[in-house]
This record gives structure tokens, C-alpha cells and sequence, in this order.
RNA sequence: CGGGGUGUAGCGCAGUCUGGUAGCGCAUCUGGUUUGGGACCAGAGGGUCGGGGGUUCGAAUCCCUCCACCCCGACCA
């Protein structure tokens, strides 16, 4: 390509709305421009880097045994409701009507349709287990689309439905597919890790997130490298913190403590560590559990961990805060001053603050504390539930114990790539989605679903490879292989000669390399060359063709070499690792 | 969806408080001088000041209203 018939779109200054590094380079460098909210043009250089991000994806997912298909982006509403996710999906599916006011959907994801499909075409376990891919474009109307692309409404995902005669089968193929995704994400030169995870609101049995580490990541991932143990936050197990709980020491008492509402304070106010501290959360109770309200207690660090909680039957999920009305008529005081004692409604304590003796928390009356509280002698012993968020330094729940120091978690930031899932039933159960058995009875399949962020990945890759200049792609993800930068392509006849002929000689080798024959100065063209990102630079000009010779620069690298003209194809055939 | 913020040329911004000819830098086009890390000089083009309504002799500026976009919190490839 040259760079007199390409659009290259590159940028001097950041545009302001871009807030993260990969999103401002994305459009310095010209991959993309936005059209709307979470909606993106992908410009030439863009388009090329998605396509190695498919290109890899594709061999990956073919070597497997899946197959290639294409699925439609706009579904029938009949399918959601017969999986019954036209009522739960919520406002993330965006829904339309043609013209005869039939609804639809643009699709969010593809299981109702492949489940459609295969239950037709699939009768007999002999042609199990099948394994079905597609790259495609997607649509989730997010309720805060960021970042650019990273979390955009409308992203190219691949993603993977496979069936199953049972679940020995499941897990084999997830397990492929595992390897697969390891894979994937190796070859295109990212910092990955793969981490367990909640099954979120697809549901299903086992579930792992590929992550790229980088400290922009929405995610929160516990890891313990002695365990070789990593989850996401909202799912890694919490244990109690200390051994058990020591004997009461302290009397129970109650003391005035005007205006302190919250832990901090009341840490303060006494001069006492909050790790002594005990808070109360009242939510919703679950609708049949013949309560109203459920206190969760915790100690007074710790975070509540509302995916955990709302995995207890007695409470309401989507969990539920009371309101601060709904807080006085249950315990006659506001937020601040809830406490364990003479409290009158279920308590679910998380590990850790059921094990603490002679500790503080509010009384239950305004203005007034306990202090010495102790569970069993002063309130009833506790129902005790992993409740809180894992925090730097515990330990991992894998540990074995007496734990060391190398057993303790700490939490990275990651940008979720990747995420598969065992589906189970689910699906194929609410569609009717059957094969026949060796007996020749029907059986449901148990399924399994596979997802890459084709798009994400280019923004992840960005965040974890760049300089102040610009990006530094991945070779496998670069949307040329080689720049050619002349100085002096308009004015001197032997540099637009060896321009040209290393050019096409190139292009005979199907190396992708762009000419930058634009009519401007050499700064121009280095910054942009640097900015875009491009992995090898073939600088030419009269100095250096004096001696014969061509300059050679790893986009990576600090420094410049000179090499021959004559064998600089066979140079960077050598740099390009061609035929291998 | 709640809270905060911003909308003025392709990009980055000033002007708004205190109403009075719509500006600056970059980019673009023309001519010239330059040419190894985002040159210089001279000239030119480019705007429903987010939309609608109102106040006023006069609105980018004041008032009302709608919209879009960005950031912070509950969800996901």
C-alpha cells in the first residue's frame, strides 16, 4: 500500500473525550472515529488490525474442530421468549419491530438461534459432539458505554456454542477450548490470565474469564501465584481472618456517641482500630423466607460483596438495600447506628466477623454505641456466610495451613477478553433441543458457550503496548508488517528507485508494506510511522544509499542499523521469521 | 438509571460572568523558501456558536425547553 491512495488519519492532538491511553491512540492513529455513543467507524488501519485479530482466532478455533458459520444479527422475539430472555434481558437488548410491528431483536449474543438450529439438524448422538463459531457483529445497549472501544454497544465478538451427548463430553471440549483460547491470546503477544469466574447472568456450571492485565481494566482479579490460584474478585472465596474466635474478655456497654454514623468516625471517635468494628447492612429478605428485612454483618473494613450475598436463600436477589425509612421501622434507629444486639431479624455474619470477640457496633438507639459485644453471650450466635470482597493480603482460599506469606492474594486490574462457560441445559432444556441416544431416547444436550472480544483485544493490546510516541503492535496484530520511509522521494531518482523496487519485491513475498510516498517532510513521516505503530522501518535516502545501504529500525528498539540494499529483503524476511 | 461536567471551523481551545461586526493554534488549499524527527513566509477557504422557543433595538452570551457527548457509581466480550 502506499500512502498517496490510503487514507491515513493520524492525529496531532488527543481528542478530548478520550480518556484512556488505548482509546486516545486509537484515534491519533487513525483506527477508528465515532459515530455515536459505544458505535465506531474502523478505518483502514483499524479494519487491518482486526483482521489479524480474526485471522488468529480463526486457525485457533478451526485447528479445534469448530466450524464456521454465520448467524444473523437481527433475531425474532420468538425465540427470546421461548428461552424466556425477552422478559429477563433488560434494556441491554435492543429491540425493533419491522414493518408488520413483528418484534425484534439485534443480537446480543447467539444461543436461542444456534439452539434453534441445531435441534433441527442434529438427531443422533453419532454426530455429537458438534461445535459451531462464528465472528460476528454484536449489540448490547450498555448503560455506560467507555473507553472507546473497549466497551462499546457495538463490538465484533467471536463466540462458540457446543453440544453435547453428556457432560463428560462438556468438559472435554471446554477444556479444548481452554487451550485454544491460551493459545489465541499468546500468539498475539498479550499478558493474559485465566481466571474463574461467576457464570453472571447466562448461568450454566463452570465458568473461566480470560483477562489481560493492565492497570485500566474494569476488573478486579484476586491471584496467588504459590497456588497457582486467580479469580475474579466478586467470586474469590473469602476466609476468616485470624484463627478462632477468643474467649469474651470485655463487659458489655453501652456508651453515648453523638454524631458518629459511620465506621470511620466511630473509629475515630473511640480510638480503636475498625478492624474491631462490626457494620450491619439491612436488604430486602427474599420473598418467601417470612421475613422483611436480613441484616448482613461484617467487619467494619470489609466490603460486602453483593453477588456473594445475593447467593443466600434468605435474600432478595437482585439484592435489595432498605431504605432509610425502612430501616427505622425495623430497628427503630437510622443506617448508622445498627447493631447486633437485641436486634429482632435474621443475621447472616460474614466469616470474619463472626470471629471476633469483645467488638463494637451500634446499639440500635441513636446516638449510642456497644462496645465489649460478644456473639452467643450477648446475641444469639450468628448464621456465618462468606459475605465480603477479598482484599489484598488475605490469604488464598486455596492455601494450605498453616499459610505463609506466599500464600496471600493480591488484586490486578484486568480487561476481560475472553470468557467461557459450561452452559449445561439451560438452553437446550427451555428450547427442546434433543438428539437421540444409543437406546434411542431423547436427550437433552448440555451445551457450552465460548466468547472472545475480537474488537476489545485491539484496545487491550494498546494498553499494554505503547510509548510516548505511540502504539507498538504485537507482530501478529500489526496492520503492516513494514514501512518504507524515503527521504527524498520527490527530488532524487535513485531514492524513489530502491523505494519502489524494495517495494515490490516485498509485496512479491506477500510481505504488508506500506510506502509512505506522500510529498511530506521525514519528521512528518516518523512520528506517524511511530504513532501507527508499525513493527520494522526501512528508512532510504542519499546518505545512506552513498554506502549502499538502507537503515533498518525495530519499532521496538532504541537504535537504528544500517544494512545492505541488495540483501534487505532477505534482512527482513530474517526480522519477519518468514516461512516459519 | 442516579450524581457531576461539556457542547463555538476537521482537531485542540478562548470568548459566555458584564448582550454590541465570531476569534486563536493546528490541520486544509495556493505561491515561494526549505527538507534525516511533527519547518518558515505570504495569502485563501472553511461556522445554522448542539436544536427549538422566549426576552431585547440587538443573543454564542440572559431565560425556558429538548438533544448529544464525556466522567464517577450498580453490569458484561
Amino acid at each position: 500500500m502506499r500512502t498517496s491512495n490510503f487514507l491515513l488519519a493520524t492525529l496531532k492532538e488527543t481528542p478530548a473525550d478520550a480518556e484512556i491511553i488505548s482509546h486516545q491512540l486509537m484515534l491519533r492513529a487513525g483506527l477508528i472515529r465515532k459515530v455515536a455513543a459505544g458505535i465506531y467507524n474502523w478505518l483502514p488501519v483499524g479494519l487491518r488490525v482486526v483482521r489479524k485479530v480474526e485471522a488468529v482466532v480463526r486457525e485457533e478455533m478451526d485447528a479445534t474442530g469448530a466450524q464456521e458459520m454465520l448467524m444473523p444479527a437481527v433475531q425474532p422475539a420468538e425465540l427470546w421468549e421461548e428461552s424466556g430472555r425477552w422478559e429477563m434481558y433488560g434494556g441491554e437488548l435492543l429491540r425493533m419491530q419491522d414493518r408488520h410491528q413483528r418484534d425484534f431483536c439485534f443480537g446480543p449474543t447467539h444461543e436461542e438461534i444456534i439452539t434453534s438450529l441445531v435441534r433441527n439438524e442434529v438427531r443422533s448422538y453419532k454426530q455429537l459432539p458438534m461445535n459451531f463459531y462464528q465472528i460476528q457483529t454484536k449489540f448490547r445497549d450498555e448503560r455506560r458505554p467507555r473507553f472507546g472501544v473497549m466497551r462499546a454497544r457495538e463490538f465484533v465478538m467471536k463466540d462458540a456454542y457446543s453440544f453435547h451427548l453428556d457432560q463428560d463430553s462438556l468438559q472435554q471440549t471446554y477444556d479444548v477450548m481452554f487451550e485454544a483460547y491460551s493459545r489465541v491470546f499468546s500468539r498475539l503477544g498479550l499478558g493474559f490470565r485465566a481466571v474463574e469466574a461467576d457464570t453472571g447472568s447466562i448461568g450454566g456450571n463452570a465458568s473461566h474469564e480470560f483477562h489481560v492485565l493492565a492497570d485500566s481494566g474494569e476488573d478486579a482479579i484476586a491471584i496467588c501465584d504459590k497456588y497457582d490460584y486467580a479469580s475474579n474478585v466478586e467470586l474469590a472465596e473469602a476466609l476468616a481472618v485470624g484463627g478462632d474466635r477468643p474467649a469474651p474478655s470485655a463487659e458489655l456497654e453501652l456508651i453515648d456517641t453523638p454524631g458518629q454514623h459511620t465506621i470511620a468516625a466511630i473509629g475515630e471517635f473511640l480510638n480503636i482500630d475498625v478492624e474491631t468494628t462490626i457494620k450491619t447492612l439491612l436488604v430486602k429478605a427474599a420473598e418467601d423466607s417470612g421475613h422483611s428485612a436480613i441484616a448482613l454483618v461484617l467487619r467494619g473494613d470489609h466490603q460486602l460483596n453483593e453477588l456473594k450475598a445475593e447467593k443466600h436463600p434468605l435474600v432478595h436477589a437482585p439484592l435489595t438495600w432498605l431504605s432509610d425509612e425502612e430501616i427505622h421501622a425495623a430497628v427503630g434507629c437510622g443506617p448508622g447506628s445498627i447493631g447486633t444486639v437485641n436486634l429482632d431479624i435474621p443475621v447472616i455474619a460474614d466469616r470474619s466477623a463472626a470471629n471476633l470477640a469483645d467488638y463494637v457496633c451500634g446499639a440500635n438507639q441513636e446516638e449510642k454505641h456497644y462496645i465489649g459485644v460478644n456473639w452467643e453471650r450477648d446475641c444469639p450466635e450468628p448464621e456465618v456466610f462468606d459475605l465480603r470482597s477479598v482484599i489484598e493480603g488475605d490469604i488464598c482460599a486455596r492455601a494450605e495451613l498453616p499459610a505463609d506469606d506466599d500464600s496471600t492474594l493480591t488484586i490486578k486490574r484486568g480487561i476481560e477478553v475472553g470468557h467461557i462457560f459450561q452452559l449445561g441445559t439451560k438452553y437446550s432444556e427451555a428450547m427442546n433441543a434433543t438428539c437421540l441416544d444409543n437406546n434411542g431416547k431423547a436427550a437433552t444436550m448440555p451445551m457450552g458457550c465460548y466468547g472472545i472480544g475480537i474488537t476489545r483485544i485491539v484496545a487491550a493490546a494498546i494498553e499494554q503496548n505503547h510509548d510516548d510516541r505511540g502504539i507498538i503492535w504485537p507482530a501478529n496484530m500489526a496492520p503492516f508488517d513494514v514501512v518504507i520511509t524515503p527521504v527524498g522521494y520527490h527530488k532524487s531518482e535513485q531514492v524513489k528507485q530502491h523505494c519502489d523496487a524494495l517495494y515490490e519485491q516485498l509485496l512479491a513475498q506477500g510481505v504488508e508494506v506500506l510506502l509512505d510516498d506522500r510529498k511530506e517532510r521525514p519528521g512528518i513521516m516518523f512520528a506517524d510511522a511511530d504513532l501507527i505503530g508499525i513493527p520494522h522501518r526501512i528508512v532510504i535516502g542519499d546518505k545512506s544509499l552513498a554506502n549502499s545501504q538502507f537503515e533498518y529500525k525495530n519499532r521496538g528498539a532504541a537504535d537504528s542499523q544500517d544494512i545492505q540494499a541488495d540483501s534487505a529483503v532477505e534482512f527482513l524476511a530474517g526480522q519477519l521469521n518468514l516461512g516459519q
